[in-house]
DNA sequence: CTGTATCCGTATAGATACTG
DNA sequence: CAGTATCTATACGGATACAG
């Protein structure tokens, strides 16, 4: 129905995935944003392109492998963009596509909230462990 | 410092952790709360308290073992309370914490966009594996 | 610089059986 | 009903070596 607004699609979206059963395709999606190198990522390109060498900083202790990994998954499901310069040596950006956009900013919050509340995670860890 | 507000004891938390570190305990948290069925029932129990075996129906798939662990965790770090009524048999209902209220909406809301986006992701993987 | 390929230990997660 | 305990498969992730 190409008269449907964007809202619209969505909404009715939300009537036919649901990411509480099993198979649903919206599932194995929650899977895979729900990852920490994807947050990470997708929290640094919030700020805008970047190379693949800032992001290995960026992204300390990564590893080559996930986050190569992490890049192609994000590029394969349309969330990130990869712009090759093809110059001596090679120079690789990654931008965040709209769709890509339209996540970041709760991958921020998710980060914002762990950098947030760790103290009160710790007390609680504190606090439970000491009660048994 | 007591007189320090949550609001400002937070945001003095936003400057000493940083999750972009590798060995920054935030990391941990992030890695985490970063997790399929974290996820899945904190959005759950965002509509009240459930017992195990709702729990168990809702979150179609887990596994005893997973959703126990998973529970266990989230009670640990605070985000859940494990409520026991010593009846035969016992009944066990979990529910948010004020801190894991603090956390349900983000959870929500990134359920909500796999569900939402999942006709465009799958759009951009078909583009992507036609075009290798 | 930006990857790919391979090896390998560990953590994860499912299945199954059993318990207060 | 609400778990615990154990076994096992495999997927994840790190380290290393190599390449365009």
């Amino acid at each position: 129905m190409p008269t449907m607004t964007a809202e619209r699609r969505r909404a009715e979206a939300k009537r036919e995935y649901d990411a509480f059963m099993a198979d649903c395709p919206s599932r194995k999606l929650l899977d895979r944003i729900s990852d920490k190198w994807v947050a990470l990522a997708l929290a640094s390109l919030a700020e805008g392109p970047h190379r693949y060498s800032e992001l290995s900083r960026r992204l300390a202790g990564v590893s080559q492998k996930m986050l190569t990994q992490t890049l192609r998954t994000l590029e394969r499901d349309g969330l990130v963009s990869r712009v090759v310069t093809p110059s001596v040596p090679v120079r690789v950006d990654y931008e965040l596509t709209e769709l890509g956009h339209s996540l970041q900013e709760t991958m921020l919050v998710l980060k914002g909230w762990a950098e947030a509340h760790m103290d009160e995670v710790e007390a609680a860890r504190t606090a439970y462990d000491a009660a048994s």
